[in-house]
DNA sequence: AATGTCAGTAAACATATGTTTACTCAAATG
DNA sequence: CATTTGAGTAAACATATGTTTACTGACATT
């Protein structure tokens, strides 16, 4: 029987952890595909499967589609979203220049998940509508997720929720936007690197400006 | 001799004519798919000369590459981006509600040339590097020009063209992001749409509450 | 220890791809 | 009007693709 299981991740036997390994290469290579600069929907199964040295026809025991492994992909990015977020939280942002040391959390993290951002940040405007609406999703889970946060700290008082919301999507969209441009950094020159970090700096800067001095419309 | 020109435009003989107009079928063919969402990098060639009746070696009279013909294309979207300015300008910008006619503006102007922003919007994060940068380049074009029209306009007085510029660049990607959902937009709904240019103008209202209130760092 | 399951294999298929080569014939040139 | 030019053609090429089919053998189940 078997039911087919969505994730092979239960049952914990020896074959089924073997069978997730290569789920994962899969995915990996198809990552590092897409690091390469080679746009997801360009991808073929069999570039995918070659990359990891299998069978192409393995690939059907995994995903029936490249879109699904895509969608695979998004979950993992979203996950990564999360996780981003949690370790936000914990490193406690401290007061004194706190938009700063907050860009800079996120381009080390950035830089320590450069595959799965770059196809996140590939796919969230081009290529498959149904992984871009995915990717959406998840934005916007991270969205509600970050409102929450900032409501319970405090950082904006005198809001509503709507309007924490409206902030947090202006300030993920200008951070995912942002990603590209870190991604795309000439490994080396740090000019260009701290010019980027300040300008990031200050849409954020003037983000929060402004947020801080809304007024809720009736 | 010939000296094979970059555009075919300039001789006005009759057989240039027709090459610059196959040409420009081959653009819009490729678009036309890019409309259907099919991210550009997985176009090939001969799909391309399908869709407008053409056998696959003619392609190499125009392009040597789908790189090149992505390049384009990517031009004819920096020249649309430019007409929007400047149909933008000439409208003269009634101050009464100023943000939110101009989101209407932009809304109209982006359905009625859907395609190339589906291409620029889509390619502007993903797929291939050199196109990518191209959009790049475009977009900080456009960026400069909107900023100079701010400045003569006195939108924003007492900043200082740096700030001006950060500013405009906040907009514009927070413009080219809202693109994504408005092409996605389900044709019909408008309640959707409704909220969606909502949620837009008060992302622009807070950009530029916070503009107002500025104070240049020394 | 006997049996069943199933991830990965091997090979074949029809079809799609980029690119080259020699061609044709309408239209530009002189 | 004779000649040259060059956009589009026709056909062939080597190679790449997605998918199916029957298989094998290590592991799990009983």
């Amino acid at each position: 029987m078997s039911s087919s299981p969505i994730l092979p991740l239960a049952t914990g036997t020896r074959r089924d952890a073997r069978k997730l390994q290569t789920r994962q290469q899969l995915m990996l290579a198809a990552l590092d595909l897409v690091g390469q600069g080679r746009g997801f929907t360009s991808l073929s199964l069999r570039e995918v499967t070659r990359e990891i040295g299998v069978v192409p026809a393995s690939f059907y025991r995994h995903f029936k589609d490249m879109d699904e492994l895509g969608l695979a992909l998004v979950e993992e990015g979203g996950v990564t979203l999360r996780r981003l977020l949690r370790e936000a939280r914990r490193s406690g942002f401290p007061p004194k220049d706190m938009l700063h040391n907050s860009v800079l959390v996120y381009k080390r993290y950035l830089e320590q998940n450069r595959l799965v951002f770059a196809f996140i940040v590939g796919e969230r405007s081009g290529g498959s509508p149904v992984i871009r609406k995915a990717i959406r999703r998840e934005e916007e889970r991270f969205v509600h997720e970050m409102a929450h946060d900032m409501r319970e700290l405090g950082t904006v008082p005198g809001l509503s929720g709507q309007t924490i919301e409206l902030i947090c999507s202006l300030v993920v969209s200008t951070m995912l936007n942002a990603a590209t441009d870190i991604l795309d950094l000439p490994a080396d020159h740090r000019q260009s690197e701290q010019e980027l970090v300040d300008h990031f700096v200050l849409q954020l800067r003037l983000i929060f400006l402004g947020a801080r001095l809304w007024r809720e419309p009736k």
